[in-house]
DNA sequence: GCTGAATCTCTACAAGTGTAAAGAATCCCA
DNA sequence: TGGGATTCTTTACACTTGTAGAGATTCAGC
């Protein structure tokens, strides 16, 4: 599972967070809720979620005359995927430095950090659990 | 300063990081220093090298029949860009989700996790000095 | 059966990216 | 001063990405 990483592009994103929250879904739906955001038109769209599917990013089926399509990909992939990506090539897999550039660069609240300070926390916690694992290990 | 980020490609990233380490260099040493990874010839480089200048990645300065290259963006300001790019696409802006999907999908040693609780305490601290910030404050 | 609305398919084109060959210019040295 | 080595310039080409028009298909209702 989780194939090999995938950047998408700027428009790829576009459609395929659209299509996430809609999905199942067809063309003319997808090309009217983006466009108030995007004003592609129909046949733009349409171009689009086709090379995607031909990427393996969407899967399409035909319904009569409808085409209905599903992401193949799911967000956590994808977001994987750009994530790695900039890990990779700006911060030679670093992630310290990664981290710092965040700190740097966000206005983050004190919330936010909070947040985060939660995050890892728990992390610790899943990560090494050390004692009683008594986590139902492995399959069959 | 820190003009609109730049988000760069493979081929770009990988011209730069080696600029950043050999600044100011000629296309050929480039060329060369990169060979071992990319098998790139001269020709492919240089034309990277020169659209990149273009674009306002580098600058380039003739000497004599040398051309001498630099980078025109700092490395910070690249990360910044690539980072940003990865935040608002994927995780719509939101630094939490990314950074639980960095959790999730690297393994994390130990010794990153303290350093990642250290940079976040460090930066509680810069943030928000709050008291006795008689850290010599402003220029003059 | 015909018409119109919705949808689809095909084709196109400009800009950007990856990759490079071929030939021109230049310089060092014998 | 001519030749070889180094570097540069020009041009090209295939593939990807952003964007879309034009015409074909299909269905629903008259």
């Amino acid at each position: 599972m989780t194939p090999q990483p995938t950047e998408l592009t700027e428009a790829e994103w576009t459609i395929i967070k659209s299509i996430w929250d809609n999905e199942p879904c067809s063309a003319p739906a997808i090309q009217e809720l983006l466009f108030k955001k995007t004003a592609w038109t129909y046949s733009t769209v349409r171009t689009f979620m086709d090379r995607m599917v031909a990427k393996g990013l969407l899967r399409a089926e035909k319904s009569g005359k409808l085409t209905v399509y599903r992401s193949a990909v799911t967000r956590k992939q994808a977001q994987r995927g750009e994530l790695l990506y900039a890990l990779k090539h700006a911060f030679n897999d670093s992630l310290a430095p990664m981290v710092q550039c965040l700190l740097d660069t966000k206005n983050i609240s004190r919330d936010e950090l909070d947040q985060l300070k939660r995050l890892i926390a728990d992390h610790e916690q899943t990560r090494s659990p050390k004692r009683f694992s008594s986590k139902s290990g492995g399959k069959a």
